[in-house]
DNA sequence: CCCGCAATTATTCAAGTGTATAATAACTTC
DNA sequence: GAAGTTATTATACACTTGAATAATTGCGGG
């Protein structure tokens, strides 16, 4: 009689464990905030998104408020997890290289995740816990940046005092969110690879490295 | 009797002009999108800021939207407004300096400056109108920036391509909005001066001319 | 001086907001 | 297979939102 792979669905729903409702909330709220602006995220648009009734999102999370705080330490997590796992195995400069073309290429450069990223920021300006993410986001960021540049500049014979290479860090930095900023807003100004080739060439000049992806081929 | 200077004031209100009720609307609205985000910029508080009451805005807008937009136009006007007036008349190299020095210190670093940007993003990537503007603004700064860069190269006995010229153009202006960015996500990260200092050196290592602000002193 | 117009206020409206509480039903456990 | 837990739905509430309309009132022109 009953077929376990057809469910004859009466069940009016089907209960979930609290992980995957949580990433669910998480995701549909990103999605909306990237679309319409934190203004659109809306408890029933989200719950509508999620495949939930309203009520559900207070039963996983005290307040909105709480909701969108765990949807920006989820982005900004992805963020990061993404861009540390491309630098690859090879030289320092090769990982410096592999890490900025990285950081200027879809899904880092993307319309959405820019949105995303201005979509908090007011939150981020006024809320102490969001600002401390936002904080832990950026320096680690740079951190690894700045770990980076001092192996590739160890690695072609250079020594660089502790500072400098702070200020190393924070120009390269900002050269890369800058064009990161520029991509997302502006998704049709740069053409494919545009936005990387510039960034390696600025990142290269002010470091004082060439900095060139090779096609890797054989 | 009456005394001209002091209002008896048993009037409700005063007529103003056209011109002054409309820019008290919008600098009203600048305020609370750089204070509480879009979402803080109801009719009710942004006419309590502008000592009117709500319907008036109606009076002379034809919606919130188009005061929004009437306040983003503004915003970006004020901004490219400051910035082209900074670069003063000595030769390509000093209006150069000048230029990247005062883009990076108050009042175009601030953090309202910021967070009205982030606030208006949204609306940018849907509403064509405000993409408009946008696009406009970009490309003036980004031009500006080319040409001041073109100048100061043939100041410096360097010929450059038209294309290479635009990279370099893109490459700087990305540094600068990434520093802008920071400056004004995270005011306390960095110290005074700091970021115009890093945005002089790396401009000046990506067009490979050392950039130093002399402090002038007769 | 007062008349009329338009700038401004006062009030109302329907739709949407986050939150709270009560009712249901899917799964667990014995 | 019945009872109990609790994830989930359903409904309600108080409040805010942008917009629309009606009622004032300041002020310039005759």
């Amino acid at each position: 009689m009953d077929d376990p792979d057809v469910q004859d669905d009466n069940r009016k729903f089907t209960r979930e464990s609290a992980e995957f409702r949580r990433e669910a909330l998480i995701l549909a709220t990103l999605d909306l905030i990237a679309e319409m602006g934190v203004r659109g995220a809306t408890v029933r648009e989200i719950a509508a998104r999620a495949n939930v009734t309203q009520g559900l999102i207070r039963h996983y999370f005290s307040s909105k408020e709480e909701l969108v705080q765990a949807a920006y330490e989820h982005h900004m997590n992805t963020l990061t997890d993404q861009t540390a796992a491309s630098s690859g195995k090879g030289s320092a400069v090769s990982q410096l290289t592999n890490f900025v073309d990285a950081s200027l290429r879809p899904p880092i450069v993307d319309p959405s995740a820019v949105a995303l990223w201005a979509g908090f920021l007011n939150k981020v300006q006024h809320d102490p816990k969001m600002q401390r993410i936002h904080q832990q986001t950026y320096n680690y960021f740079r951190d690894h940046l700045e770990t980076l540049i001092v192996a590739a500049l160890h690695e072609t014979g250079r020594a660089v005092a502790a500072s400098a290479a702070k200020q190393l860090a924070i120009a390269c930095n900002a050269v890369i969110d800058g064009l990161w900023l520029e991509g997302g807003a502006l998704p049709d100004a740069f053409s494919e690879g545009q936005l990387a080739q510039i960034g390696l060439d600025s990142v290269g000049a002010i470091v004082g490295i060439p900095l060139t992806k090779e096609v890797e081929q054989s």
